[in-house]
DNA sequence: AATTTCACCGATAGTACTATCGGTGAAATT
DNA sequence: AATTTCACCGATAGTACTATCGGTGAAATT
């Protein structure tokens, strides 16, 4: 059957997997306090006690989990988001930055769920962990805006940008859940929002920057303007784009 | 000192609350995980057996507590979106509704995470319960958007603007959790970016509703609808509310 | 005044889990 | 061939918690 002796490290390393992919299975049908050495070294067919020849403890194993997941992601979302800035008129590449990790958070769900759950649970040691990802997500979607010409120059600006890179991430994480749970079947719809999400938002930005502070917000005539001079297609591109 | 001779039955509702505020301050401290009926009930000041007099296990006081919050919560929208469908042309009334939610949660943040927590583990009883709550404030939204004019009479524009509803409730969490973290000093900065978000992802549906792309839900003239040719204020009102 | 109710108590049996320890045999090294 | 290494094993001590039970005294009822 087999016909394929391993050595002793490759073993190992195996039955590391196996306890790897054991954990994973049982968060996702149980969740993580339904975890134990117990439970997951019994998946994995080895004894309890050898579970520690391999992890020093189960928040070692969820640590290793948790950056493997996040790890993939965040390489794929940044090789999207190049493409999209190396082709700046492709409205579907533009979109695939949303649908890329749309896809990658379906294909492992239970990897955002642990992260969203030690997000928010005080006692998880991968809280901190879990902050930091989150973060840099963040920076990084924040620092792509600033990119593609959302300059931010000025601390209000900036924390706009933020404010928006963070609200468009959890928007994709919830509409990636929706369609987990068959509320939104077509991810392309779903990146459609997001699009359409980001780039309002985005529009204020431009409306409301600094520069002309001419405008508080609310004038006879042009209730929240648009930059004076360009009022042209609604959904028109960014600043820097086109 | 006292001078409050309470009955038995006040002094058990009293206990009752200080069971609840024991919970809520251990959960904002430790986390579920730390949640135990020792712990609760030393805090509260009576035996840990005594819990048992108040609720039938824990899972029953965190269901209490995860439906006080929510009940307040909710009540407050509804009035705040009320308001705002009432006055349609205040703006502040309009940024109320995104407001009134943000600070709710920063007032007890430990009920958002709760929630959330609970709706991403598949192991806690509050699961069913936590993904109704978030079922019921997505549809809410998304009728209060379809109140304000933006009509879905087709399949895919209701699961748009379901869409849209449960992106900008992921990104209010967000916002108000970041404003927690001190990253976000001013909640009205936050609500603006909301409705920026928010008004973004309408126009989108405006501009392509399977309709005559030439006249969604406006009227000639009005001066919400944006007729093709006629590149209007690109941040302007919805259809329904001027 | 006598009786009943009941919020609370301490003790405890039971459950589930963690992490360590000495032992074993096959792989790896000498 | 002899020796060493080490992945894995079963047993077990220890920890933390849940939920029940009989008892108690003051409040409530009669």
């Amino acid at each position: 059957m087999t016909g394929t002796p391993l050595t002793r490290s490759e073993a190992k390393d195996l039955t590391r997997r196996k306890l790897i992919r054991a954990a994973l299975s049982i968060l996702d049908e149980e969740g993580e306090a339904g975890l134990s050495t117990v439970k997951v070294a019994k998946a994995a067919g080895i004894a309890q006690s050898s579970f520690y020849v391999h992890f020093k403890d189960m928040q070692e194993l969820l640590r290793v989990l948790a950056e493997e997941g996040g790890e993939r992601l965040r390489a794929s979302m940044r090789e999207a988001r190049r493409r999209a800035r190396e082709h700046p008129g492709d409205l579907d590449l533009h979109r695939e930055t949303f649908r890329i990790p749309l896809e990658s958070i379906c294909r492992h769900p239970e990897l955002l769920r642990i992260q969203i759950r030690a997000r928010h649970d005080p006692s998880s040691s991968l809280r901190d962990f879990a902050t930091e990802t989150a973060a840099a997500y963040r920076e990084h979607h924040a620092a792509d805006l600033a990119a593609l010409g959302y300059t931010a120059d000025n601390e209000r600006d900036r924390r706009r940008l933020e404010m928006i890179a963070d609200g468009i991430n959890a928007a994709t994480n919830a509409l990636a859940m929706g369609h987990l749970e068959g509320r939104y079947p077509d991810l392309d719809e779903a990146a459609d929002i997001l699009t359409a999400l980001s780039r309002g938002a985005l529009r204020l930005l431009r409306a409301t920057s600094n520069r002309p502070l001419t405008e508080p917000p609310g004038q006879p005539g042009d209730p929240v303007s648009e930059p004076p001079g360009r009022a042209g297609d609604p959904v028109s591109e960014p600043p820097g784009r086109s």
